[in-house]
RNA sequence: GGGCCGUUAGCUCAACGGGUAGAGCUCCGGACUUUUAAUCCGGCGGAGCGGGUUCGAGUCCUGCACGGCCUACCA
């Protein structure tokens, strides 16, 4: 009827009317379509686990259970029909008799609808055909779907469909749900091992006064009991350390950042890191650290260290080489004798050679730097840490104990891919606030991504801090390595998406 | 920001040098008491939005929207 109404309805619009239809035909028989109060006894996942490798085809078990789950297919016998339920990465299939159920609950059987949510109370039985099953005694209709869910054969493909609507992704593709229960034991394996350690977690604040702690550009909001601009946070470090300061000697936080930059495979505004700051430690012992958390999260999210990953293979498995980055360069550019004192104007002409961009501002390590990003990190496939950036471009570093030029800075390359970045941490108040006021002279001259000058951090830092190496780690890269994905929208549930029109 | 590409039924995909757009699944009607992509019979349903060229446009041109890839940017 409503077809009319409409004049010209899609064909999605019928079948929606369809389904409205049957929830109102449902309420004048007195039937909720949406009931509440709904107990099962079992998870479907529980059914399989009690009774796999039990029963033999045609037999029952004699057990009653109350089930639940969404309605993923249906095979209809006449007398006789199949439903299979599915909860979560479970199916379970229900015979649903006629001989059973009598007749007027036959009828409301046929008029369930894939995707809808059911409840079934029977007994564990095998089917002849030795397909696990409950033989429904009572069905129970527990939510009704009005929207007709994409084939459960074809599954959904386009990907708008599965970023905007991750419902439909996870009801209907398998790939989705494994992606995000790789996502939460590799975090959890995270946070175990900080705690096997003693590290005790925290949570900073997320609208900042002022953003800093890395070089990105802020998302800029409004408070307006203050009348404030605050920023959203662009890094975790900076109330980390203060932290540390005040004795905490061992923290981590594990946080979503905003960065108002590009969107890519590799680049979501919003995204999930990991930091911590251990006192005591330096860059050689973070390299452990580093080590043994991804190492744990690779074996409790997908049972190894030996990853599949685009195509091949990258093992996470035994001891990381440890290769300083100025090697890197020297061996990319075949040129042994390259330095940190090499002229710029040399380095330049380097540069140029092989094609890489030089802004002319930039000095011997910014110069040094660009050469390694656009030549060699691409081509670290197996993991490695890079370390001893230059002093210029890592104003949060302490300087390396015996070369001036470089930071006890380290970064992990895995598949061609930044995972993680640390340092030994600079902790001399004057140093860092030379450092930043570097940032701030950058920042003048209109570099929008260098940093401020942090009174509040710097204040910290002046009242002593202990030497402590920090650690930040990028949570959905490391599992899209772990998932074996190749955008970084498969691991994040609900991506950054223009809105639909 | 720039370049290239895509958008056909609820889903997954076709076709054609510009000439009435096909299939499978889903859906609707029917048969069927052990199927599991059940099967069998019958049926409904479609060109992102807007301009233009043309006798005629899903197809050619163009604007817009959304998306993808590359690039730029990016600790």
């Amino acid at each position: 009827m409503p077809v009319a109404e409409t004049g010209d309805p899609s064909r999605l619009d019928e079948l929606i009317d369809e389904r409205r239809a049957k929830a109102r035909a449902l309420r004048d028989a007195g039937i909720d379509p949406y009931p509440v109060g709904v107990r099962v006894t079992h998870a479907l996942e529980q059914v399989r686990r009690e009774y796999d490798g039990r029963l033999e085809p045609g037999e029952g078990s004699g057990a009653q259970v109350s089930v639940g789950g969404r309605l993923v297919a249906r095979r209809g016998h006449g007398k006789l029909v199949f439903l299979v339920l599915r909860e979560g990465d479970t199916d379970l299939q229900v015979l649903a008799a006629l001989d059973t159920l009598g007749p007027e609950a036959m009828a409301r059987v046929e008029d369930l609808d894939l995707g809808d949510w059911v409840g079934v109370a029977g007994e564990v039985v095998r089917s002849r055909r030795g397909e696990l099953s409950v033989q429904a005694g009572t069905v129970t209709l527990l939510g009704k779907s009005l929207r007709p869910l994409p084939d459960t054969w074809h599954g959904v493909r386009d990907v708008e469909t599965r970023f905007r609507q991750r419902e439909v992704d996870l009801a209907i593709n398998a790939d989705a749900r494994r992606v995000v229960r790789i996502r939460a034991a590799a975090i959890a394996a995270l946070r175990a091992e900080y705690a096997d350690r003693g590290y005790v977690e925290v949570e900073g604040p997320v609208l900042h006064t002022q953003a800093g702690g890395a070089l990105a550009k802020p998302f800029v909001t409004h408070a307006n009991a203050l009348d404030l601009d605050l920023y959203l946070r662009i890094a975790l470090e900076l109330h980390l350390k203060r932290l540390v300061a005040g004795g905490m000697t061992r923290v981590f936080e594990i946080g979503r950042v905003f960065r108002n930059e590009g969107l890519s495979p590799r680049h979501n505004p919003e995204f999930t890191m990991v930091e911590s700051y251990e006192a005591y430690a330096d860059y050689h012992d973070i390299m452990d650290l580093t080590q043994a958390l991804l190492q744990r999260a690779a074996v409790e999210a997908v049972g190894t260290t030996a990853l599949d990953h685009d195509g091949g293979k990258v093992d996470l498995g035994g001891e990381w080489p440890r290769r300083p980055l100025l090697d890197l360069v020297r061996a990319a550019t075949d040129r042994p004798g390259l330095s940190y004192d090499t002229p710029a104007e040399e380095l330049r002409a380097l540069a140029a050679a092989h094609d890489v961009h030089a802004d002319p501002a930039w000095g011997p390590g910014k110069l040094v730097l660009e050469l390694y990003e656009k030549l060699v990190e691409h081509t670290l496939w197996d993991p490695t840490f890079v370390v001893d950036y230059p002093v210029e471009v890592s104003p949060l570093a302490r300087r390396h104990r015996s070369d001036p030029h470089v930071t006890e800075r380290f970064e992990l390359i895995v598949a061609g891919r930044e995972l993680a970045n640390a340092f030994t941490e600079l902790t001399d108040p004057d140093d860092q606030r030379a450092r930043l006021e570097a940032q701030a002279r950058a920042r003048a001259g209109g570099d929008e991504e260098a940093m401020a000058v942090d009174e509040s951090f710097l204040r910290a830092m002046e009242f002593g801090m202990p030497p402590m190496g920090g650690l930040g780690i990028g949570v959905d890269r490391l599992v899209m390595l772990l998932a074996d994905v190749q955008t970084i929208r498969d691991v994040i549930l609900f991506p950054t998406l223009r809105p639909e029109r």
